[in-house]
DNA sequence: GCTATGCGTTGATTTTTATCAAGGGGGAGA
DNA sequence: TCTCCCCCTTGATAAAAATCAACGCATAGC
């Protein structure tokens, strides 16, 4: 729990007192889960907010021919849910599992909701989250519409580097909308190109 | 500012105080925009949220070949802002221009955090706000990596019709990162099918 | 050590979409 | 009314990417 304040002091410098601390050490529960277990499966509802410690995971959804498409990974310090199926209690349309071995602490909805109503650090949290997504998603949209698959990649060389080195290539092209075998050969370009 | 009023209460019932409403009053300023006339232009700094209370505007950026791409669209009850140049101030890499012409009423950056520190309604606003912004992002991504441009503009259809309505054909195109050519075929193809 | 599985690469072919070009129609402004 | 500009459609061609298929390599499990 002491890492979960530390993580706050990443947001604010606003106080957290040992009350609060107690109350946050009540409402967070410590989970294991093992290379490629399930967090979440479709059609589940995502009861939690978690927060990877240790490890790497993914979220992605699976077409009717069996594909997968990645609309997020997640490494240390990083948040993973459905977040609409936690908002709403609804069925998750996503799978999310752990790519290598993983550490989380998980928060339930009505304690997140409590907390921050009670605690105001956990306010400037949320609110600085909710900020970063917004950008992140943004810059993922524009990408999408503006850039070639290769651009996207590149892009995603500069701003994601450690998606790239603790991913294999299959997500990655998973992640950018693109087949294994254009990545490939993308790849292959970049570095005969000297990229 | 009675329309910003009922504006909140779609979100929530918590209750606004008069002295509230000054507060908002004070806060929120009138502007109107002719058809075609800028908003924000890129490379400038984005300073006010803006709630669109009358008209329709889109934001986009434009590329080295004068290709606009469109990453948002707004009508009444929208909100329009480059959110990464309004939160950091920042240069903005994107235009917001009036496609209609267009009423609306602003915030900027000190009000907006003020108002939400001291009034709890607006704190549950920009909740919600985020929320429902966090859910559309993740479903524009994932449609982006995992569906045709024709399921694209299906699903767009069902889900945005007002925006296939009131926005013309290119800039429908430029928002599915499609070019105005393949809508056109698309529409063609939905249209000797049924759809 | 052996086998099976999964991953990444490569070539060929097909599909999807972009680009180029041109024509027609509608709307706005003078 | 006329002119100009913009939008949409259509056909042809080019480019980008997907799909299919096969191979080689590395790793995990027995």
């Amino acid at each position: 729990m002491d890492k979960f304040i530390d993580y706050i002091r990443n947001y604010t410098e606003h106080p957290v007192s040992s009350q609060e601390k107690d109350l946050l050490q009540q409402a967070f529960r410590p989970k294991k889960l093992r290379k490629r277990q399930y967090l979440l499966q479709e059609g589940d509802v995502c009861r939690h907010l978690s927060l990877i410690t240790k490890g790497a995971m993914r979220q992605y959804s699976v077409d009717d021919k069996g594909g997968e498409h990645t609309v997020q990974f997640g490494i240390e310090n990083w948040w993973m849910s459905d977040r609409e199926s936690f908002e709403l209690g609804s069925p998750s349309r996503y799978n999310i599992d752990a790519w290598e071995d993983t550490e989380l602490i998980q928060i339930g909805y009505e304690d997140w909701w409590r907390l921050r109503s009670e605690i105001p650090a956990m306010r400037i949290l949320t609110a600085e989250m909710d900020k970063r997504h917004a950008v992140a998603s943004q810059k993922r949209i524009h990408a999408a519409i503006t850039l070639t698959a290769e651009e996207r990649y590149l892009e995603m060389m500069k701003s994601q580097p450690a998606f790239i080195q603790r991913f294999p290539q299959n997500m990655i092209a998973s992640y950018l909308g693109i087949s294994p075998e254009t990545l490939s050969r993308i790849r292959k370009q970049a570095f005969l190109r000297g990229d």
